[in-house]
DNA sequence: GGACGTTAAAGGTCAGACGTTTTATGTCTC
DNA sequence: GAGACATAAAACGTCTGACCTTTAACGTCC
């Protein structure tokens, strides 16, 4: 007979899969620490080495962390900033990237963002002018980090969300190794202002415009980064 | 003292490097077989029970894939494509998302392709055309990717075109789930055409329009499908 | 109350055994 | 000689049990 067989999947995929659905579901929130593996093994009813296969597959997945003589945390709930991190892509190319997704976001956020989703963006854009006029680095690049996100959230598409949340992790590590180089860039105030302006009035071409000449900023800092050194192997990449 | 410990690596994690090194270097090509569980303890003198942790990290992530009784195969480069499918997303989230990659990619690609690109995408589209011509849908979506790919690679941005290669599984999937129900949608003969001459003419900004614009015919045609739906329930789609 | 040593518990590694599936081999029959 | 079948070898899948290494918590001592 050609019946393809009944085809019994493999007992570890079947344990991955459950202990990514705790970790999807949240029932396991990021942060926590996950069961014991004596406690799994007891609740799954499979051997220490079964799970520890499917646990070692999250963890480098990026999903879960392991720390021994301790536990095992919940790191992620999807294994995309892992993939990409893995790339390991230099900081010009990652600012392409973002620079599309950016504008897509703003273009798909002018025609589906809430009234919510514009209080939101204002709070941000509060925090983020805030922590520049206080000189503090860190939470600037968080309020500023959160503001792009959650212009990809409006956007209502979870895929480009995601990739965004994704890319954050690159790009702060490439952008790092540049940053003591170079110092701090000089934000931009209006840019943003104008891009919530835009989202307001629902002028998806306006908003993909700003979001554009946002990240154009950006770059141009990066370029200039690169003009003090003639030759690029001066610096630490390559 | 507080010398933050000679941090001894976890073996698995210097086993999973050294096996992702055979595949990203090539010395493992996609296709073949790697050699056995047996062989790989050996050569890395570590229990097979630490090996198959290993290894089942980079089944899980995509990049091997193992069967049962006969060996364990090279499935990818990296983990992008694994990741982006467990994200399960809508088909219209993904031509949005590709949407913006296209434009980006062919907005680079002005810039940046060389003659030798400019006549590869020569040959695609003539493939696609012919495929058209021969009503071989198989073929020519074989080809339309093909041309999209090297459009991608020809943006001069690894990122941006690895992440371009990502998106196919999952945009295939969904469209393939849509296809049946609504048939070979029409495919735009110029608007690629329109796209060379941008790039063969560096003018990025018909370039990306153009890009932006065979993408909305694709849009087009799903926004259609669903439309002759009047309850969205009454597809497949949840 | 703080410094220190002890100890229990968690993950990390090793070893060996057996099961299940696939492939290749070899034999037998027509 | 060709095809069908039985057999055996090889590969991955799972289980059991032992021991090591690291961490965190506890308790003791000064």
């Amino acid at each position: 007979m050609t019946l393809p067989s009944v085809r019994r999947s493999v007992l570890v995929d079947d344990v991955i899969q459950r202990l990514r659905a705790e970790i999807t579901s949240g029932r396991w929130p990021v942060g926590g620490r996950i069961p014991t593996e004596t406690a799994l093994t007891e609740q799954l009813g499979v051997a220490r080495g079964t799970l520890r296969e499917a646990t070692r597959a999250l963890i480098h997945a990026g999903l879960l962390q392991a720390r021994q003589g301790d536990g095992t945390y919940v790191r992620a709930t999807n294994e995309l900033a892992g993939a990409i991190q893995r790339l390991d892509s230099e900081l010009a190319d990652v600012l392409e990237v973002r620079e599309a997704l950016d504008a897509q976001a703003a273009r798909l956020a002018a025609e589906r963002i809430t009234p919510q989703g514009l209080a939101a963006l204002d709070g941000l854009l509060a925090e983020r002018a805030d922590a520049w006029q206080r000189r503090d680095r860190d939470a600037w690049v968080r309020a500023d980090h959160a503001f792009h996100q959650a212009v990809a959230v409006a956007s209502g598409n979870a895929l480009l969300s995601d990739l965004y949340t994704a890319l954050g992790p690159a790009l702060r590590r490439s952008m790092a190794a540049h940053w003591d180089e170079r110092g701090f860039h000089g934000a931009d105030h209006r840019g943003h202002e104008d891009l919530l302006d835009a989202l307001r009035a629902g002028d998806t071409a306006r908003a993909a415009r700003s979001a554009a000449a946002n990240i154009d900023a950006t770059q141009g800092w990066h370029r200039d980064a690169h003009a003090t050194a003639p030759e690029p192997s001066a610096t630490t990449e390559g």
